[in-house]
DNA sequence: CTGTTAGCGCGTTCAA
DNA sequence: TTGAACGCGCTAACAG
């Protein structure tokens, strides 16, 4: 086994409550047994058994990302500034995916009654409907901040972009490109981004006086979404425009357009929201709705541990809402 | 705070060893009384706490996965992979990100000396140059496998992808479309996989009968290697087939490419190894050399709780290497 | 300034 | 089949 205090206390002399304080820095050691005692614990290489001291403070120094997947650019730029906050806070960070099964994040959620972890922070699935499974925690000491994908029932925190006017933004976009039939991608109708999202792209057709509109429902299949799309894109009144709502869905997009020979913007014109570094070099050229994902896992973390750490602070005091960045690009070709 | 073994001990007027024992399913206990105290248990929702129990057992339940970032494609899909196989396994997962530092490296594998975790899954930094950091704690009982990026003088499991085969096969693909003058774009000397794939590279060369080459060494930023990829276009003598080692290569290399009104593949023959579903929709097309990443990923957690969980499984016996695939893709029009 | 004592919640003796 | 007692390693209260 490794060193622990009784190992140093013994080579010094000394009792393992001295010991424990004397590495705490308290200010009831002298100056020198601290200075021994950091000496030996450095030469022995001395590292606290984090589980005793969990158990003893009832504190663990460790929060919960429970997400939907790393697979998109969003999550995993967001998991970067989650990190590094925690890191700095001397916090560790367990990561749970719930493969957008709701099922999984209710059994996810329900092992942090326990106090393995201080707080958590959360991105609901696809499948979340209720939010008892979240409240339940919450209202068991736990801070529970939410981030991207929130629910809205749930009085916590929440770090969200400004998805109705991103919405907005995309639709707008392409309305003044001269869309008459623009058509709005989604993967789910019950998550809370989508629903402000779509909010914004009604509220810009209204706006733009379109009428023609529609929303098309995809999956978490490469393959099925471009069956979906292609079907779409072969109906006699085909769109012009698309607001692509999720980055899975640009690959699909571009695959159909092609298979079908519909040039993009020529034929089609189209918007996605995404975070993808390739979305750069894309030809023909995508435009973007970007959302600052490093900035929103930061910002996030940084409320999640306020609420850890200060006595009494308000998390549900906290909605951020922080702007995303609609990045146009059109093609050197037409 | 929450319902313990003691409180459900004082309901059923059992005592505290009774309880823990039927929780554990333990024989030497009556299926009457087990029956009485699963039920109370599930009612109360009872969740033993993981610190407590951690510190008796001396084992967490918790492994580490040390990463460099999960900016890339191919980190992203092994985090999902090690994760699907630890919650089957019934293990927690804590995520570290070194964001390519050794110093960062060092700090966090310093603490798994205390029993934090049972077990590492690691991919080494960039700057990694010297092991003994990871044979520390290797020696001291924790397990650790490699995977992806591994420091080969550590005697422990290894999953990695058949790098020379691929530098090989990458160089091939170019040499054979008639290219002339390959150059090998690189991030890190010192990198095992890029040692093994430039020798791929260099193997390919030599078979192939082609004298000119050249290595060029970029960096994490995007704009600065943008830069290096664009000076090197510019030499009167300029390559007229590109490999990419690493993924986020590939959007400096197209941005520079069209800056500079290079056309791929007429002027200049690109291959990449990344993992990006965009990579499908590129055009210019891309070919690729794409890595398996959620299997290694599964392959990796697998043999570590192997390593583990087996009393005398020999972790240094094994050396998994997992073929990666060659994918084509020619322009359609050109 | 330092030491003694008493748990944190759980699992494992050993005795009944 | 059950229970009492101890200890995992650490920290906090209280004495000295």
């Amino acid at each position: 086994m490794s060193v622990k205090i009784r190992d140093l206390a013994k080579q010094l002399n000394l009792s393992v409550a001295t010991i424990s304080k004397a590495l705490t820095d308290s200010h009831e050691i002298s100056p020198e047994t601290k200075q021994r005692v950091f000496e030996l614990a450095k030469k022995l290489n001395y590292t606290p058994n984090p589980y005793a001291s969990s158990l003893r403070k009832r504190s663990s120094k460790t929060i919960a990302v429970v997400l939907p997947e790393v697979a998109d650019s969003f999550f995993s730029l967001a998991i970067n500034g989650i990190e590094s906050v925690a890191r700095e806070k001397g916090y560790h960070v367990l990561i749970y995916l719930t493969h957008e099964s709701f099922e999984r994040e209710k059994a996810i959620l329900n092992e942090f009654k326990s106090g393995r972890v201080d707080g958590i922070l959360i991105s609901v699935s696809e499948e979340t409907t209720s939010s008892d499974h979240i409240k339940e925690v919450s209202s068991s000491a736990v801070p529970v901040v939410f981030f991207d994908r929130v629910c809205e029932d749930v009085k916590t925190a929440k770090v969200i972009t400004d998805d109705f006017e991103s919405g907005y933004k995309a639709t707008q976009h392409l309305a003044e490109q001269g869309c008459k039939k623009i058509i709005y991608l989604s993967v789910s109708a019950d998550l809370s981004i989508n629903k402000y999202r779509m909010e914004g792209y009604r509220k810009a057709l209204k706006d733009y006086g379109i009428k023609e509109a529609d929303t098309v429902y995809c999956g978490n299949n490469l393959d099925e979404n471009y069956h979906t799309i292609k079907e779409v894109l072969k109906k006699k009144k085909r769109p012009d425009g698309i607001v692509a709502s999720v980055e899975k869905l640009i690959t699909p997009i571009y695959i159909a357009c092609k298979e079908l020979k519909l040039i993009i913007p020529g034929d089609i014109k189209l918007i996605s929201f995404t975070n993808l570094q390739t979305a750069l070099i894309l030809d023909p050229p995508l435009s973007t709705i970007t959302q600052p994902a490093f900035e929103m896992g930061k910002t996030a973390a940084t409320i999640l541990f306020k609420g850890i750490e200060k006595e009494n602070f308000d998390l549900s005091k906290e909605r951020i809402v922080i702007p995303s960045e609609l990045a146009v690009r059109s093609s050197t070709r037409n």
